[in-house]
Order: C-alpha cells, then sequence, then structure tokens
DNA sequence: ATATTGAATTTTGCATACAAAATGCAAAAT
DNA sequence: ATTTTGCATTTTGTATGCAAAATTCAATAT
C-alpha cells in the first residue's frame, strides 16, 4: 500500500492558503476586520469551510478572534518581533544542525549556489535581491534540515514570512554587506557537515539581528499601539 | 479599556479541550477513527463545533485527516519522539534563558521548591511522584519563561504531555538518580538569573535524554508500524 | 452641539439539511 | 469456501437556516 502524496483539497485547505496569502502579501492589513460574508462570496464558497480556515489562522496567531465580534488579521508590535526572532534563533539554529548531519551532496552544490551574486567586498546596493536571497536561502536550509514538526511549526507560525515584513528596508533588519559574511560562513559550516558550527552560526546569525532590533525598539521608542 | 481576561467560551473551544485531553488521557487511542456523530451527541453539541475542534488538532498533529474517510489520532513513532525531544531541547532551552532573565524573587522561592522531597544521595523508587515533578517542573519553567508564541507552541504542540507518555517507566527516560542532578543545575542557574548556564543546562539536560533514546531505539530494533 | 435612545440591519455561532463518497453486508459467482 | 457484485446504510464535506448578539444610524433629549 503505497501513500498517494496527494494531498487533500479541501474546501478549508484552499481558503486557508488563500488568507495566509492575503495576509502576508498584505491585502488583509492587521487591525482589519475579516469580512465572512463578503469574502466568501468572493471566493465562491459557503462562510463554513471560510470559517474553518480563520479558525486555523487563529491558532497559528495571525488572527484575533473577539467573541461575538468578528475575526481581525493580528496586530504585531516590536516585542513580538523580537520573540519571533527569539525562536527563529532556536528553531532554524536546530534546521541547521540537521541540515549539516544529513545534507546530500547535490544540496551542497545547490547550497553553495547562494549569495554568488554578492560580492561582499563592495558595496551592495540590491536590497530588494538580496531580501529575497535571504529568503531562499533559510527557506532552502529549512528544507533540507527540517521535516515533521519543526518544518511545520516553522511554516505554520510563518515566521519566516512575517518577520520579514514588517521592519525597515525591503524587511531587512541590517544591511547586506554585514550579514553576507554570516550567510557565507552558515553555508560553509553545513557544506563541512558540521552540525556544531552550523547551529552556534546560525545563533549568531540571529543574536546580531535582534541586538539590532532591539536598538530600534529603544530608539523608536516604541509604538505602544495594538492591545485591545 | 481593559482586556478582561475573560477566555471566550465557545463550543468549538470547550470541545478542542475535552478533545486534547481525551487524547492524552488515551481515552482515544493512536490509530482509533473519531466518531464525529457519537462523540457530538455525547458531549451534547452539534457536528460544526466538535469538527472545528477535530481540526484544530489536525493542525496539531495530534490528528490526523484521511479525506472523505474520517479523522484519525495520530501515532508517533520512535523517529518522531527524538524530533519532539529535539524540540524541546531548543525551546525549553529558551525557556529557560529566559527564564533566568525575568523571573522574580517570590518565583525562584517556588523553583527551589521542586525536588525538595527527592534525595539524590539516595535511591529514588518512586518513579510515579518523581515524573510528576518532573512534569512540573518543565511546566513551571515555561510558565515563567515563555509567553507569546513559545509557550502556545510548547502548548499547542503538546509536547510535554505527549513526550511523557510513550517512553518506559512512568514516561522517564532515564531514572531519577541520572537526572535530578541535571534539574537541580538548571535550577540553580535560573536561580543565579544566569541565562547562559540556564539554556545550556537544560539543553544538555535533553541532549542525555536524546542520547538514551537513540539508544533504545537501535536496541528495540525501531518497530516500523505507521504510515499507511 | 453633544449625548442618549432605540429600532432596523448586519453578523456571529451553532444546528440542521443534503448530496456525494465510503463502508458494510448479503447474495451471487467462481 | 472464498471472491465479487450490488444495494442499503453510514459518514463526510459543504451549504443553508436561524436565534441571539452586536452594530449602525437617525430621531430625540439634554
Amino acid at each position: 500500500m503505497v501513500n498517494l502524496g496527494a494531498t487533500h483539497e479541501n474546501l478549508d485547505q484552499k481558503a486557508y492558503l488563500i488568507l495566509k496569502k492575503m495576509i502576508i502579501d498584505r491585502k488583509l492589513l492587521p487591525g482589519e476586520k475579516i469580512p465572512q460574508e463578503k469574502l466568501a462570496r468572493e471566493l465562491g464558497i459557503s462562510r463554513t469551510p471560510l470559517v474553518s480556515a480563520i479558525k486555523y489562522l487563529e491558532h497559528e496567531k495571525l488572527v484575533e478572534a473577539k467573541p461575538r465580534r468578528g475575526y481581525f488579521v493580528r496586530f504585531f508590535n516590536m516585542q513580538e518581533m523580537v520573540s519571533i526572532f527569539e525562536l527563529r534563533e532556536v528553531l532554524e539554529g536546530l534546521a541547521a544542525r540537521r541540515a549539516a548531519s544529513q545534507i546530500t551532496d547535490p544540496q551542497i552544490d545547490q547550497l553553495n549556489k547562494f549569495f554568488k551574486k554578492f560580492d561582499p567586498s563592495s558595496d551592495i546596493s540590491d536590497y530588494k535581491a538580496y531580501s529575497r536571497e535571504d529568503r531562499s536561502f533559510h527557506s532552502f536550509v529549512i528544507d533540507v534540515g527540517a521535516r515533521e514538526f519543526l518544518k511545520s511549526i516553522l511554516q505554520t507560525y510563518n515566521i519566516i514570512s512575517f518577520s520579514y515584513q514588517v521592519v525597515s528596508s525591503e524587511g531587512l533588519v541590517r544591511t547586506p554587506n554585514e550579514t553576507i559574511h554570516e550567510h557565507l560562513s552558515v553555508i560553509r559550516a553545513i557544506s563541512d557537515r558540521d552540525s556544531e558550527a552550523a547551529e552556534n552560526l546560525m545563533r549568531l546569525h540571529f543574536k546580531k539581528t535582534i541586538a539590532t532590533l532591539k536598538k530600534e525598539i529603544v530608539h523608536h521608542q516604541q509604538d505602544a499601539r495594538l492591545s485591545a
């Protein structure tokens, strides 16, 4: 008996993916109320699977329920962004460790293509391209190293996508010239199949980002919006 | 405007908590099909909120959906148990780190009461009592150090409760006399507000448990049940 | 001009309805 | 005696219905 990877396609699942994308792509903005009737009509489904999808998102903290008042896209403040990065630190650290210990030779080749188009010794000005590369690099490490729960946590909480959109320039907390060496060192450690180094370097990478984020909080004098 | 901590009490939520407890308490056994109609009748609710609850559990990996065939309580094999412990390693490591840096004086007093009733220098034979203490200790650290996402991940995946029930004697992977020193050293580090030590010691505690688990896998020659 | 009241309207939370799919089971075929 | 076939039954996935709560907004009161 073979497991046909046939991902079951319920309307919930479809609605869930669409909704999630709408939130990540900022079609639905933080604080906004999710209009059930209207959305259901637009998606051509009834409220049942839509509500189902919304409730998934609620559990994933992307959506907040106000009982008898509806569901609202959640707003993340700086403190919470720091928490998310702290989670990424340990979770992607774990992913890097596992990646180093189970990466295949062809995957090592793929891995070493990342950041090839950027020159660390000169000024990297294309933030957009670098940001994209950053994201695919982290996704690749997760793909190689994480499975089951770890992958699902990282995906479910959408930690990655989210952490890239709140902060400043193209979602980058620090400049490319600052981070590229860290990225390259992680790539080297994983290619060397040195799991301990891979984990430590990945975590260091995040620790530095978190430090910068925390400084920004003090500077920007903390927007104390959010809360009911 | 004050946030009344009034946890909204939907039927979904109620059903969710009941179902989760049923699974953890083994009223519903791994592999078993969840009888929607019957359960809804027993709980005195309709299928709508029940299905909603089941779908939460599906996202949390406690329940597996077979499209058009129903929902089944998930079965965890040893490999997956190792993955869960690896997650606990990094997540509870983070929780310990944060606990150390934000614990209050009264909480330190509470913390130091843990494991007081066990004597490390003599043979600890009451596994049941020790296991209970183990669980509340880890829960306490999470309560003190984790909030928001971290807490919800640890709760949501029910990593703790679950990891305690699959393995051998009273859910303990190693003997009390082996682990009590590790527990005490974590308590000391947190009490000293030494976050780095707290994280490292907590992780070490798990690393040792994982090593034991992995040895068990080789011994028991891996039950290759599970899978469709 | 601002605040208050109170219908009319909208939206939520849940139950129920119902077609399509899956399952069980008895009769027929091998 | 086992396997296959076909029909009755059950269960799933989704839509719809409906009461209760929340919201809106115009009319009235302060």
